[in-house]
DNA sequence: CAGTATCCCGTGCGATACTG
DNA sequence: CAGTATCGCACGGGATACTG
């Protein structure tokens, strides 16, 4: 199973570059964060994911299932309950972006740092 | 001495969510990825990653060399030359980067595939 | 509770022209 | 060659109000 390389991010027309142009838009991630331990109601997410409204996290949501990264099971109770889930394929995106948020937490601190005296020399007034 | 979990990508206003906002940029995976095996010219770098033009990738490298993930040697010579090089910060977002790069690449099919029939069946005409 | 509808805006990004 | 300057816009994203 050589897969000949059909797809490649750095293709401008290459496919590839939109899904990980999706993989990596602002609240995706954090998404994929929240759901990665089990599924969670819209609620919840919404909860969790500081600052996100509800417009927002609907399309992120939808999109994603659209991809196939989700799954949304909606109760016809009143009041509505839904419950989104990563599928398989959703499931396989937790540790790559569980990386990538775990590099931005622990850095964090490095990467203000180094804003700041780049800023302090190359900004630096007079 | 508690400095335990100083930053989390869930809340709003830590400064790693913008930390890593920058990182999922549409510009940063991809020249990580093209610095990966070492040092590269500012040409070779535009070259490499297509579609991009000379002001953002300038701006995406600027923006790099603030946040401490690569070093920019110029030299005076005529014409100029300007490597870029990933520093050890940098270097460690090789990883968490290439594997989202290539979870794109290797899910791609997938994603278009769970696209095609969600189309199908929910934007269904009639 | 889990959305939609509407209006609105900042900015990331692009095209083009120019320069040391 | 490696940028910078300028202009402009699509679009991702936000605030608010409303609904089944």
């Amino acid at each position: 199973m050589d897969a000949v390389r059909p797809f490649d991010v750095l293709d401008p027309a290459c496919p590839s570059r939109s899904v990980l142009r999706h993989l990596t838009d602002r609240w995706t991630p954090l998404v994929v964060g929240v759901l990665a331990p089990g599924p969670a109601r819209f609620g919840e997410i919404r909860d969790q994911v500081g600052g996100v409204t509800a417009k927002v996290l609907t399309q992120t949501l939808r999109s994603m299932e659209r991809d196939g990264l989700v799954d949304r099971r909606a109760l016809p109770t009143m009041p509505p309950r839904v419950d989104y889930e990563l599928t398989p394929l959703g499931r396989t995106l937790v540790g790559p972006l569980d990386a990538l948020r775990s590099w931005a937490e622990r850095h964090a601190g490095e990467v203000l740092g180094a804003r700041a005296s780049y800023d302090a020399q190359d900004g630096a007034p007079g």
